[in-house]
DNA sequence: CAGGATCCAAATGGATACTG
DNA sequence: CAGTATCCATTTGGATCCTG
């Protein structure tokens, strides 16, 4: 009785159809993690506070839709860990678009936060490519420079 | 009991924070609506096929993180309608993101949709701010102009 | 037209314990 | 360490009806 209002798959264009792979509560702070090299699960689950099962179940939906891959990284007791793919990677403008938004507008106050590469001292504007240093970087080094830029050093 | 794992409110940075506001199953939605210049309830309701208790909830909690405000556009039943605040604006570079995301990497092939300014012809990267018109406009430009960019026009 | 009130079905998420 | 299996509490969403 439900499933002709049951549209909303696929049916509000591409940011529908985005959300139904990103859109959920746990999902984009996975990715997020994914960005800043977290990428066991015993890591994720610690970092981010999520239930197992839920991490195993956004995980494994990652990997389904392409957003991440799961790369073994040792082979006696066989462990995997969880890459970004270039589909996942292209993801960053719009995780480092939230991130500002957020910045600007949640923090409390007027504080208008600047996100720069560490290492170079580049803003960052779109993504976490940096084009000074031709290669992309986790969030740490956002996380690590967060505030206000640096004096035109 | 699960009060000292509710921790996800505001530990999770910037993104953390933006998803408390915008990161359900329908707030994306209504903001895009917004864009696109829909805003009255039952115009929202049967555009996006959302119950109406969930709707008036949407439009609830926007209004009062300031991304929505409620203005009145009549009087005698009195009646109001959502505009975008500045604060809701700001958030079109992200949305534009996650649309360009999903039009390259979701649409089923290999399909790289430009999203173009109707009117003027140019392409749009960040937001619903076209610099040559120097006006915003809604995606419904957009959505009418999705496809292959016209050939260097 | 713009909601609010109710009620209920279903999805989600967490805790815990168990396994390879 | 990397999950899986259960079980249960809470949340969410939808349908329907009612009101100004």
């Amino acid at each position: 009785m439900a499933e002709a209002s049951r549209d909303q798959d696929g049916e509000h264009g591409s940011i529908g159809r985005t959300l139904e792979v990103i859109g959920d509560r746990w999902t984009m702070l996975v990715l997020r993690d994914a960005f800043r090299g977290i990428r066991r699960f015993d890591h994720l689950c610690a970092d981010l506070g999520i239930a197992r099962p839920v991490l195993a179940d956004r995980l494994r939906k990652l990997v389904a839709a392409g957003l991440l891959s799961r790369v073994r990284y040792q082979d006696h007791p066989a462990r995997y860990e969880y890459h970004l793919t270039p589909m996942g990677i292209e993801l960053s403008p719009a995780l480092v678009a939230l991130m500002r938004w957020g910045d600007k507008w949640l923090a409390g106050g007027g504080r208008d936060v600047q996100l720069v590469h560490g290492p170079c001292g580049t803003e960052l504007q779109q993504a976490f490519w940096c084009t000074r240093c031709q290669t992309t970087f986790g969030p740490l080094a956002i996380r690590a420079s967060v505030g206000p830029a640096p004096a035109t050093a």
